[in-house]
DNA sequence: GAACTCTGTCATAAG
DNA sequence: TGCTTATGACAGAGT
């Protein structure tokens, strides 16, 4: 059954993504919000909330009609249901709207070696999943993927065109580009420098100059390919996709559109449809077709930033391999959950991203706790986007995604300019490793294989593995991150992990109602049930309900009022312990804490149930044969057997229940012995302080579940603040690289009066109180700077 | 039969 | 002062 089931969720993922390959849009949030709950727990997972709902299922789908009247849970019927909803709410990896996007990905097997031939083939990846993530991974730390929301408060792209009307090549990417052989070594040292940093800003050079990119398109359009190989066609296609979708005008950012992947390919035929299903399904023949193989953007999160390595070009991908292109798709999926749990939950200002929240951002969000997927997403809509990326030859394998290893971002910054090089997919191994989560939530040997996975058809497992995996221990991987040390981005992606599931032990089995409510609800109820009892004239209880217990309450003369024994019957009717099966903390709910319910007349509705054990007035009910004489005597409690030989003309139920009045005029009225008068008080006595220590444990109860409560609410909490401060820290260390690459960039602009640059060795800018900035030789005290300033002083405005 | 839980009861304190 | 309530402690019954 569980084969079946991850199967089926896999197979209809899949049968998804190609839906939005051929054309079709697939919403698959009408479908996990349009009350299914199979498709929806299959693709989910099937969450404890679910699972507690069982729980309260039993009682929602009684409407509240099935509480016994005297429940004490009555009172709290509606509050519990509220609450309920909200637990369910926090519980599940809800997907509020959710598309899946698919970019056509293009194997590309340049060999990338030169710095300027890096950017010839990257451009256009970065253009689709560089750009706006790094854009808008300046923009929102959070790293919420955002879905292409273009406004971006920290525009990267922005800043670097002010950058670039400094420089007087005034774009090292078109230098690097078009005119390599016009840059000098200068030009060149700048621009690497540039470039590494806005690696470790999470982005390619070439991302931040819209403009170059569009010339880029241009240039591509009219199919003037200078390298005219065949690599290079294949990545024009690329690039034709890429531009086919719209793209933001102010940050350059490619908007993502439904299908962004059919671009120049929207002339698919049907035919080639099929082949990529067969490509794509693994259980069917392995796909002949050529190019296109579908692989999210997490791609591009894995490049390499050092592609100056120039390492070798790794070997062709085989034929359209459907099981990465499974595997990817999954972190697609994946990801979308985990995005989604942190967006529902962190419904920060933050939350931008454009669609293709591509290698910086996705690195950023992954060093928050994302897994770093181009994931288009608003709060409402998240588009997964299996962007146009050049497959790199080696094989990924999907667990490599998730890599305890991620803290490490926090600390230095990962560069994740997407490289279709075949140079940077040959090291992607080593770079997947940098976001590598798959640690915590895969098993060891899982983890191992991801370098060795090529065309193992086995991969289902891993990821309803995973999935489940990720659901069912993500408590106890709060409690890892917060209690054993791990790193903040794993505290803060397991706390938002957490905060999609949270509550989950500690919800719904609590009834938040005070006791003091319950028992006045239930003694009201008792009350009420007091009175509709009918009362012999003698004042022997007897009940009109049954003849046969009102007469042999008559015949005994006593007292069938109070029936301990009936409330674990009526536990049993209402509230079946069998129910809460697996559910520990429900336990107490099928203890009985409705500790003044009207037992008598319970059980004279019920006369042929014994009195005590209610389990065993279950499976005795066919025990009618036994006199209800002895079943009364065998079940009944110690006073109710004292009173029924003590001859008390009235109920224990009576006496224990009436007002202190209305009790001694019951006493007065019936004159009674000394012996008697001692063992009513004593009825009474025992039997208020039975309740009273029914409440008080309940009250226990209640007061441990609510520690565990605000523990769990704690710790969350924790997890929170522990991942703002990350966040901080990542946005600083962003803004000083920024602050170093503008410092670089100026600096390297400036000429002295006969035109040459001023050696960095021997000067640097130094930063007047008036925001002016001085060029001044190294070693010159600012004193001195003051006094007099040795060079010139130029203005910046930044 | 031991260990555990549940429940009733007692004693006591406080309101 | 009497009554009620709360609670710790203990013991018996059941699992």
């Amino acid at each position: 059954m569980l084969y079946l089931k991850k199967y089926f969720t896999e197979g209809l993922i899949q049968f998804t993504i190609l839906l939005s390959l051929i054309g079709v849009r697939v919403d698959v949030d009408t479908y996990l919000s349009n009350q299914l709950p199979p498709l929806r727990e299959i693709i989910l997972g099937p969450s404890s909330a679910y699972t507690q709902t069982q729980f309260h299922n039993l009682r929602n789908t009684l409407d509240g009609n099935g509480i016994h009247p005297k429940s004490v849970d009555l009172d709290q019927f509606f509050t519990a249901r509220r609450l309920l909803n909200q637990v369910r709410q926090l519980d599940r990896l809800s997907v509020p709207c959710t598309e899946l996007n698919t970019w056509l990905v293009h194997r590309d097997s340049e060999t990338v070696v030169s710095t300027s031939s890096q950017s010839s083939p990257s451009i256009t990846l970065d253009n689709g999943g560089g750009l706006e993530d790094v854009n808008n991974s300046d923009a929102t730390p959070a790293m919420r993927g955002g879905s292409g929301a273009p406004e971006s408060t920290y525009n990267l792209n922005a800043a670097d065109n002010s950058l670039g009307a400094v420089a007087p090549e005034g774009n090292q990417e078109q230098g690097s580009r078009d005119g390599n052989d016009d840059l000098t070594k200068e030009d060149i040292d700048l621009i690497d420098i540039l470039w590494r940093q806005d690696i470790d800003l999470g982005a390619g050079r070439e991302v931040f100059n819209y403009s170059n990119r569009q010339k880029e398109s241009e240039e591509e359009k009219p199919k003037e390919n200078k390298d005219g190989n065949e690599e290079q066609e294949s990545w024009r296609n690329g690039v034709n996709l890429q531009d086919a979708q719209p793209v933001d005008g102010e940050t350059g950012e490619s908007i993502p559109e439904q299908l962004p992947g059919l671009g120049s390919q929207t002339s698919l035929s049907l035919q080639e449809c099929l082949r990529l299903l067969e490509a794509t399904f693994p259980f069917g023949e392995e796909s002949e077709f050529p190019a296109p193989v579908v692989a999210p953007e997490i791609v591009s999160n894995e490049e390499v930033p050092s592609t100056s390595q120039g390492l070798p070009l790794a070997p062709q991908l085989p034929p359209a391999e459907p099981q990465l292109d499974l595997e990817q798709q999954w972190q697609d999926i994946m990801a979308i959950m985990e995005l989604q749990a942190m967006e529902v939950n962190n419904s920060s200002p933050h939350s931008n991203s454009s669609s293709d929240s591509g290698t910086s951002g996705t690195t950023e969000s992954s060093a928050a706790g994302n897994f770093g997927l181009s994931t288009a997403s608003t709060p409402v809509n998240q588009d997964v986007s299996l962007h146009q990326a050049s497959l790199p030859s080696c094989s990924q394998d999907f667990p490599q995604v998730f890599n305890p290893q991620l803290d490490s971002t926090s600390i230095t910054p990962i560069t994740t300019m997407l490289r279709p090089s075949s140079s940077n997919s040959s090291n992607i191994n080593s770079t997947f490793g940098a976001t590598n989560l798959t640690g915590i939530f895969l098993p060891p040997h899982i983890n191992s294989s991801s370098t060795n996975i090529t065309s193992t058809p086995i991969l289902p497992d891993p990821f309803s593995n995973l999935l489940e995996e990720s659901m069912l221990d993500e408590i106890s991987l709060l409690d890892l991150a917060m209690e054993e040390g791990f790193s903040q981005a794993q505290a803060s992606q397991l706390e938002d992990e957490l905060e999609s599931d949270s509550g989950l032990s500690l919800d719904s089995s609590h009834s938040p109602a005070s006791p003091s409510s319950s028992e006045t609800s239930c003694s009201s109820a008792v009350s009420s049930s007091s009175t509709s009892a009918t009362f012999s004239e003698e004042g022997a209880v007897g009940y009109s309900t049954d003849s046969e217990v009102a007469t042999v309450e008559t015949e005994e003369g006593a007292v069938g009022g109070y029936q301990p024994g009936f409330s674990k019957l009526c536990r049993m009717s209402y509230q079946d312990p069998s129910q809460f099966h697996g559910l520990p903390q429900l336990g107490g709910i099928g203890h009985n804490h409705t500790y003044n319910l009207p037992l008598s007349s319970a059980f004279a509705e019920h006369p042929e149930l014994p009195l005590s054990a209610g389990k065993k007035s279950v499976r005795d009910k066919h025990s009618k044969l036994q006199p209800a004489q002895d079943l009364l005597d065998k079940h009944a409690s110690r006073d109710e057997r004292r009173a029924r030989s003590m001859k008390i003309p009235f109920s224990n139920e009576k006496i224990i229940n009436l007002p202190v009045e209305e009790f001694n005029e019951l006493l007065a009225k019936h004159h009674l012995s000394e012996g008697q008068l001692a063992l009513v008080r004593d009825i009474r006595r025992r039997g208020k302080n039975k309740m009273a220590a029914q409440n008080c444990r309940k009250r226990k109860l209640d007061t441990i579940i609510n520690l565990e409560q605000g523990v769990h609410d704690l710790r969350r909490n924790k997890a929170r603040l522990l991942k703002e401060k990350m966040e901080f820290i990542r946005s600083i260390r962003q803004m000083k690289q920024k602050m170093q690459s503008l410092y670089q960039e100026v600096f390297t602009q400036l000429r002295d009066e006969e035109g040459r640059p001023y050696p960095p060795s021997e000067y640097s800018l130094q930063y007047s109180a008036d925001g002016s900035v001085l060029i001044m030789p190294r070693g010159v005290t600012t004193a001195e700077q003051n006094r007099k300033p040795e060079k010139k002083q130029k203005d910046k405005k930044k």
